[in-house]
RNA sequence: GCCCGAGUGGCGGAAUGGUAGACGCAGCGGAUUCAAAAUCCGUCGCCGCAAGGCAUGCGAGUUCGAGUCUCGCCUCGGGCACCA
């Protein structure tokens, strides 16, 4: 065996593994399945240590799984619609389907030799025609279990990217992608009804034991269950057909200390009263007040008194003012309220503006003095109700409300509402790259969904983009078409889908990749779920709800099981990879960053290589923009991908950030060169090497065995490597025969092998291991060799360790104490006072108190 | 403001309520070398010559025993937000 050279040994194991197909899923009724997925890439053209990250750890669990005797499915796909390859083509010319498929073939040439264990024959891209054939398909079956409708919306518009945003594309008033502050419009919108599945989807939340609590939160957060009251109003002064004004509010306990009512200025009362060229002037300037957070926080709470009244639901004598007011919105609860400024803090600064009465319901003590602020406690604290008109004087806020509402039903004045925050999602885009929505506008049949035997409808390529806005509207021929109908002539849609539509189901496509169905049921019912998903916590919301939503959709139209509704049963967020920023500035004082490579790394500082000095910030997510990026290329390059497996797996918890270092990576590469030799070594024994550690040696095998493998169905990888640190120290420093030796280093190999597959075929096959370690079954470890026949146990004299003994494992306890006792340390700590208490816990530890 | 999460050596991080600091990095000492790199061996929380003392953000508490559990604070990170 000569030196360690990656760039020899890695290609070689990939060749053998492709000629043994060693990585094709193969539905095997004699195995259990197991499916693991890792958020696939977006084909940005290259690779980078996230991706890296993300790959490893799916693929080490992908390995292990295998070699645990589970049939494995790991496949690998990209995510390959969306305005980034439109951008492309406008910047530099080109077409979008020849640049995203340029960097489909770049990514995965960067991606095979990181020797993933991945079944590339079950690849797709979402802008397969193959594939987005198949979604036009569900979405015509969406239409038909009446899970798609249009309506005209008021929509996010994002002027630079010319389409329109999902609310939760839309970040602090700003295009999630183009950065651009968002406008409003109104537009003709497809929807999905994901507010059909509110309730559902909170509920089976719960069901997610194996999901991040975070995210589960996250995502209750994001639904926004609450239960509330909502009533009418008698209006006083309305225009006609607004006799009643509808209110929602969780509060109905402080009805009694209402003082105004206001509206959005989107409200159709406020609409109806636009013809008032001061109504009018109000609106627009509310209009105009952005969304973004920045002006969101410091816009002052602008109110118009619209000279309308409302009557007290609880005294018909009592007569509020209608406000038209900046801070409610329109598209949460009826879009009106009722204020109340004792109990919440915008309502009292809003009164305190416009000198509106402040009345507190209820307070900590029952006394009724002055506010100088709105009292808010938690809804589950008990307060004293001095203007309460339902239930006890005092009781929670809880009970009041519950009381409230059920006095309202029990009056006939209003009723208890459930309302989501949740709302439908927006799918339509009017972009080029994206998968069509395949309906027709036929002039006299109205919206028509295309026949399915004419599907895929595809997206033409003779398109151009030196205009914004979507080509395919300017299309001369592609919207030509006969209606699916009537067939009179017609027109196509032209918008096409969100790609969050592309990413919510292709964990479902994965089972059937080349089917002519959307799946197929026993693929389907074979390999789902996803019994592990692994990505980023950034689509801890969007994507990961949506696909949600989607998996019973595709229950509801016949494409998934019922067991697959909840398709990732399993999900693991992992940490990013993160990097130091090297920045100077230049001759007028901007910054200017460095990359990696350029950097001299000496003790206190950094310069570049002319000597400059650098200034060194903490580490920060890998960006471009601030170059502090480190190509996997490189890394492969100079040390191979076995090294950067092991980095990214190693030190940090996977789902803490793990910074990337030089000295890490030069780290990791020695540990790997320290094995290679040591294998050598050992291959180099004499057959018939005697040596007195056989038995230690073993029982330190089997305890890797034991600690790799919790590590890895644990999740915790960084600790599956600290053990095996140790333990190849243990077999380098180990006196063993040589069968012994040999037997430990093979289980090295293999425990190594998730992490660093191609050096532990090579160690393996060097030590004479059969066939492939890659399709070798997991070591076991021999249990009785995993408990030692004595125990060292530590001696507490008042809760301070002062002494240990060293006792077989089975000694009763009286027998311990009594050793323990005559130990000369604990005599010498003790010094004749009389013990109080001894407690022995058996295998543990003695604690003795005086 | 609300909701989560986290604070452990110079650094990344270990630790079913039971010997705090596994493992790695950096550092230090040594071997090898003409020398260096590489490699190998050893050492490595702080104070102290030592005995020993002090140490898991701060302050209490529960316990024979607390990094771990409870309460109150502080700091940092993340998420949400004029959401009624």
């Amino acid at each position: 065996m000569s030196r360690y050279d990656p760039s020899v040994i890695e290609p070689r194991w990939q060749a053998a593994w492709e000629a043994a197909g060693a990585f094709t899923a193969r539905r095997d009724p004699l195995k259990p399945k197991y499916y693991v997925l890792e958020m696939f890439p977006y084909p940005s053209g290259r690779i980078h240590m996230g991706h890296v990250r993300n790959y490893t750890m799916g693929d080490v669990v992908a390995r292990y799984k295998s070699a645990s005797g589970f049939s494995v499915l790991h496949p690998m796909g990209w995510d390959a619609f969306g305005m980034p390859a439109e951008n492309a083509a406008m910047e530099r010319g080109g077409h979008p389907k020849d640049w995203t498929y340029g960097n489909i073939a770049d990514m995965k040439a960067q991606m095979k030799p990181l020797g993933l264990s991945i079944d590339w024959s079950r690849e797709l891209a979402t802008c397969d025609p193959e594939y987005y054939g198949q979604q036009q398909a569900m979405f015509i079956d969406m239409m038909e279990a009446g899970l798609v409708y249009r309506k005209a919306a008021v929509v996010n518009w994002d002027p630079v990217d010319m389409t329109v945003l999902a609310n939760e594309q839309v970040i602090d008033g700003k295009g999630w992608r183009s950065g651009a502050a968002v406008e409003r419009r109104e537009l003709v919108q497809w929807f999905f009804k994901i507010s059909d599945y509110s309730e559902e989807l909170l509920g089976a939340l719960d069901g997610l034991t194996n999901w991040p609590e975070k995210v589960r939160l996250m995502q209750a957060n994001w639904i926004g269950k609450s239960r509330g009251l909502q009533f009418a109003f008698e209006t006083v002064g309305a225009p006609a057909g607004f006799e009643a004004l509808e209110v929602y509010t969780t509060r109905p306990d402080t009805l009694m200390g209402a003082s105004f009512a206001a509206i959005s200025p989107d409200h159709p009362l406020a609409r109806a009263l636009e013809g008032d060229p001061a109504v009018a002037e109000f609106v627009a300037k509310c209009r105009k007040g952005g969304t973004s957070a920045e002006e969101i926080e410091t816009a002052e709470k602008i109110g118009y008194d619209t000279g309308i009244r409302v009557k007290h639901p609880l005294d018909p004598n009592w007569e509020l003012p209608v406000w038209i007011a900046n801070f409610i919105l329109m598209d949460y609860g009826t879009g009106a309220i009722f204020g109340c400024p004792a109990h919440d803090q915008r309502d009292f600064d809003f009164a305190t503006k416009y000198a509106l009465p402040i009345k507190p319901v209820f307070t900590a003590d029952g006394s009724d003095a002055a506010l100088a602020e709105a009292f808010v406690p938690m809804k589950s604290e008990k307060v004293h109700y001095i203007r309460g008109f339902a239930g006890e004087a005092v009781q929670t806020g809880d009970e009041g409300v519950a009381a409230a509402i059920a006095h309202a039903e029990a009056n006939g004045y209003g009723k208890g509402v459930t309302k989501f925050r949740l709302r439908d999602w927006g799918i339509s885009r009017q972009r080029y790259w994206g998968c069509p929505i395949p309906v027709v506008h036929c002039p006299t049949c109205g919206v028509v969904p295309e026949k399915k035997e004419n599907l895929p409808v595809e997206l033409p390529y003779d398109v151009s983009f030196d205009k914004p806005g979507n080509p395919l509207d300017r299309h001369p021929s592609w919207r030509d078409c006969a209606c699916p109908k009537c067939g009179a002539p017609a027109k196509r849609e032209t918008d096409t889908m969100d790609t969050f539509v592309d990413s919510s189901w292709y964990y479902a496509r994965f089972t059937a990749p080349r089917a002519t169905t959307p799946t197929v049921a026993e693929d389907a019912d074979y390999w789902m779920n996803v019994d592990q998903y692994i990505g980023g916590i950034e689509h801890a919301i969007l994507h990961l709800l949506y696909s949600r939503f989607f998996a019973r959709a595709m229950h509801k139209t016949g494409h998934l099981p019922a067991k697959a509704v909840e398709p990732f049963s399993a999900l693991f967020t992992q940490g990013m990879v993160t990097h130091e920023i090297y920045k100077t500035t230049d001759a007028a004082g901007r910054p200017v960053y460095h990359l990696p490579e350029d950097i001299i790394r000496s003790e206190g500082g950094a310069t570049l290589k002319d000597g400059t000095k650098v200034e060194v910030i903490p580490s920060a997510k890998m960006s471009k923009s601030k170059k502090n990026v480190v190509d996997p290329m490189n890394i492969i390059a100079s040390f191979g991908a076995d090294t950067a497996r092991w980095f990214v797996m190693s030190d940090s918890p996977p789902e803490r950030d793990v910074e990337w270092t030089s000295a890490g990576a030069e780290a990791a590469f020695k540990h790997l060169s320290r094995v290679w030799s040591l294998c050598s070594r050992i291959g180099e024994m004499p057959a018939d090497h005697k040596g007195e550690g056989d038995a230690e040696l073993a029982r330190a095998t089997a305890r890797a065995i034991d600690e790799v493998t919790k590590g890895i169905e644990g999740f915790a990888f960084n600790k599956a490597i600290a053990s095996l640190y140790a333990f190849t120290n243990t077999i380098a420093k180990a006196n063993a025969s040589t069968p012994v030796m040999k037997e430990a280093i093979r289980t090295l190999a293999q425990l190594m092998s998730p992490m660093t597959p191609h050096m532990a075929e090579e160690v393996w096959s060097y030590q004479g291991g059969a066939g492939l370690c890659a399709q070798a079954p997991w070591p076991k470890a021999d249990p009785a060799l995993l408990v030692d026949d004595t125990v060292t146990l530590p001696i507490q004299i008042n809760g301070k360790r002062r002494a240990e003994i060293s006792v077989p494992k089975d000694m009763a306890a009286a027998e311990v104490e009594k050793i323990a006792l005559a130990n000369e340390d604990v005599v010498r700590f003790l010094a004749g006072q009389p013990v109080k208490k001894i407690i022995v816990v058996p295998g543990r530890i003695i604690n003795v108190v005086v």
